[in-house]
RNA sequence: GCCCUUGUAGUUCAAUGGAUAGAACGAAGCUCUUCUAAGGCUUUGAUGUAGGUUCGAUUCCUACCAAGGGCACCA
């Protein structure tokens, strides 16, 4: 079932209704049809009672009984509407809508001709650009990486399923004082560093190596006067590339860097189509800012100010505050960079939209640039939309680092799943599928605690509750899909095959039945509001349902006319929730 | 001080201006010689404070209180 044909069921429920307020005189084009919040009032439910009580000077309740009844006398005399709608009632005012079990069987049937069900046309034809994860080579994978990149790949998944081409982009800070200051730390150490280069040890001890260095470099460049003067020295040498001894360790510290994070992205199950570098789009950034900064023009963007370029964004938005763009030793900072980014994504892709994914901290300084950018290519603008997430914490106590050592974004993925590893080290698997599942399971729990909510807050991560096959989880969404397709195994080798042919019809009507046709309108919801919590929040209700209906219900029974019908609803479940878990950038194991 | 964001059961989260504010965890009880019990079924409990707009406010507006972030050469 395509979006059009449900688009299609509410046109046909907002005619009946405009169709039978002519019944009473009354005409209005804002008929509002929802989903009530509660499955038992029925499918669709309509406040137009509500809204025209008041201007046809009677009550609510009377209204909306007086059109429920008018609707049922019109569904009675219609066999075609029959088929849709079975019944309507008049509750509190509102007028509810409860579709016949033979629009739900209809819609079971759709689910499975389709196995792309749930896809929406919302972005046809649009290319749109999400840039997300951003790490900073030299410096740990963090916990804020892991979330851009799991709301980043779910938001381009969803816009995916909503029609756009999507393009993923990743933009990685390879130069800038966080380099500056791995590099001073190498340099101290130039002994460690070269045998380090020349050994055959292991990425992570390599990677370790250079973590450990920036947080060193770190510390004296705060602590130290003359080593952030010598920092602040190499920082400039490494734009330049200048220096060759310089060049030679921060090579081989970025290509390293690189390479760690590409171990990770394929972990969780990332491919980027675009890296973009700092140190390519600063000189970039650079010639905007010179070009709108002439002393001899009027009309200036930025502005000299203490040796430094800056842009005073409070002159134009009382609600935003001045920004130096290029520092006093000439140096690009980030706002400079952010405007060459911008151009090159523009120049590299013909694009709708341009999407970027960070944490809220960003989102201030964000602003000003836009503004910057708005003035120097205002057309460019409405293009670009920023996408701002809360910060990830740890619930305390659990999880707690060893010693001083910081929770990387890499270090919580590898708990995740070792804690997996060792919940199923029992069970009937090889070692080679215990690996496989529990990096499956271990990933998609740490995805699911960061996408079950809105983006925009903070996540209080508690790691026992997000590996909890219980309730609210991702590893509960994968169990009840590996149940489904256990049942749909045992139901080939009892040739019981889904079917829709019925001796007599049991017209109970399950409530996952109620819930399967809705997952387009979520998806194109997620979709328009970047919101994956939308999808997460709606696969646990029909998770939740299809294990209400198998623990009520006997699904391979030979005796039962139904069953064939009960393993089509669990086929198309298991569509769904396999649609849904890709959408949140989740895999589906089919045992665990 | 100014500017953004957020305040919902004991805890972690939901709720396109609508109905008796939903889940999950926790706690108490029930449930399998049956398809994955890592499940299901009961019970328990909440909108920071004070106003305003509205037929109707967790949602919109104002003030206050509390938390997080930002406010010149980091990203």
């Amino acid at each position: 079932m395509e979006i059009q044909d449900r688009i299609i069921m509410k046109e046909k429920i907002e005619n009946l209704i405009k169709n039978s307020l002519k019944e009473f005189d009354i005409e209005t084009n804002n008929i509002f049809l929802e989903h009530p919040a509660d499955i038992k009032m029925g499918d669709y439910s309509t406040n137009v009672a509500m809204v025209l009580a008041k201007e046809n000077k009677t009550s609510p309740k009377e209204l909306a009984e007086k059109i429920a009844g008018e609707i049922n006398k019109m569904i009675a005399i219609s066999l075609d509407l029959r088929l849709d709608v079975d019944r309507v009632e008049a509750k509190n005012g509102f007028i509810n809508f409860y579709l016949s079990k033979n629009f739900l069987i209809d819609s079971i049937k759709e689910i499975l001709e389709n196995k792309n069900f749930g896809k929406n046309n919302y972005f046809d034809g649009k290319k749109v650009m999400i840039e997300y994860t951003d790490p900073n080579p030299f410096k740990p994978f963090h916990i804020g990486h892991l979330m851009s990149n799991a709301i980043g790949e779910s938001i381009s998944r969803i816009f995916e399923f909503s029609g756009a081409k999507v393009v993923r982009a990743n933009y990685q800070g390879d130069v800038g004082p966080h380099v500056a200051k791995a590099v001073y730390q190498m340099l101290e150490n130039i002994d460690d560093t070269k045998s380090l280069m020349m050994d055959n040890v292991s990425l992570t001890e390599k990677i370790n190596y250079i973590g450990s260095s920036y947080s060193k470099g770190n510390d004296v460049y705060e602590n130290k006067e003359e080593c952030k003067k010598e920092i602040d020295e190499i920082n400039k040498k490494i734009y330049e590339r200048s220096d060759k001894k310089i060049n030679e360790i921060y090579d081989w510290g970025r290509v390293l860097t690189l390479e760690a994070f590409e171990e990770i992205y394929k972990k969780l199950g990332t491919n980027f189509n675009y890296y973009f570098f700092e140190s390519i789009v600063a000189p970039i950034g650079l010639k905007i800012v010179h070009e709108n900064c002439d002393e001899n023009k009027s009309d200036n963007i930025f502005e000299k100010s203490d040796g430094a370029i800056v842009f005073h964004a409070e002159k134009y938005d009382s609600r935003l505050h001045t920004r130096v763009f290029i520092n006093s030793k000439g140096l690009p900072t980030y706002e400079t960079k952010e405007l060459g980014l911008t151009q090159m994504k523009f120049e590299k892709e013909k694009l709708d939209l341009s999407v970027v994914i960070t944490a809220n901290e960003q989102e201030e300084y964000m602003k000003v640039v836009s503004k910057a950018l708005e003035i120097i290519n205002p057309g460019i603008v409405h293009k670009m939309k920023h996408i701002v997430h809360g910060m990830m914490r740890l619930s305390s106590g659990k999880m707690s680092s060893r010693k001083g050592n910081v929770i990387t974004g890499e270090s919580l993925i590898i708990e995740s799943c070792d804690k997996i590893l060792e919940k199923i080290k029992d069970r009937d698997f090889t070692d080679e599928e215990k690996k496989q599942i529990s990096n499956d399971v271990g990933v998609a729990a740490l995805k699911y605690s960061i996408l079950r909510q809105d983006i925009s807050g903070n996540i209080i991560y508690d790691a026992d509750k997000s590996i909890s096959f219980e309730g609210d989880s991702g590893p509960y969404l994968q169990y009840s899909y590996a149940r489904a397709f256990s049942i749909l195994e045992k139901a080939k080798v009892e040739n019981i095959l889904p079917s829709f042919v019925f001796s007599e019809i049991d017209v109970n009507v399950f409530e996952i039945e109620k819930l399967l046709y809705r997952f387009p309108e979520i998806v194109l919801r997620g979709a328009q509001e970047f919101e994956p919590h939308y999808i997460a929040n709606y696969l646990v209700d029909i998770a939740r349902a299809f294990n209400a209906f198998y623990g009520n219900n006997k699904i391979i029974d030979k005796d039962d006319s139904m069953s064939s019908y009960k393993v089509a609803l669990t086929l198309a479940f298991s569509y769904v929730i396999k649609n849904g878990l890709y959408l949140l950038g989740i895999k589906s194991p089919e045992r665990m």
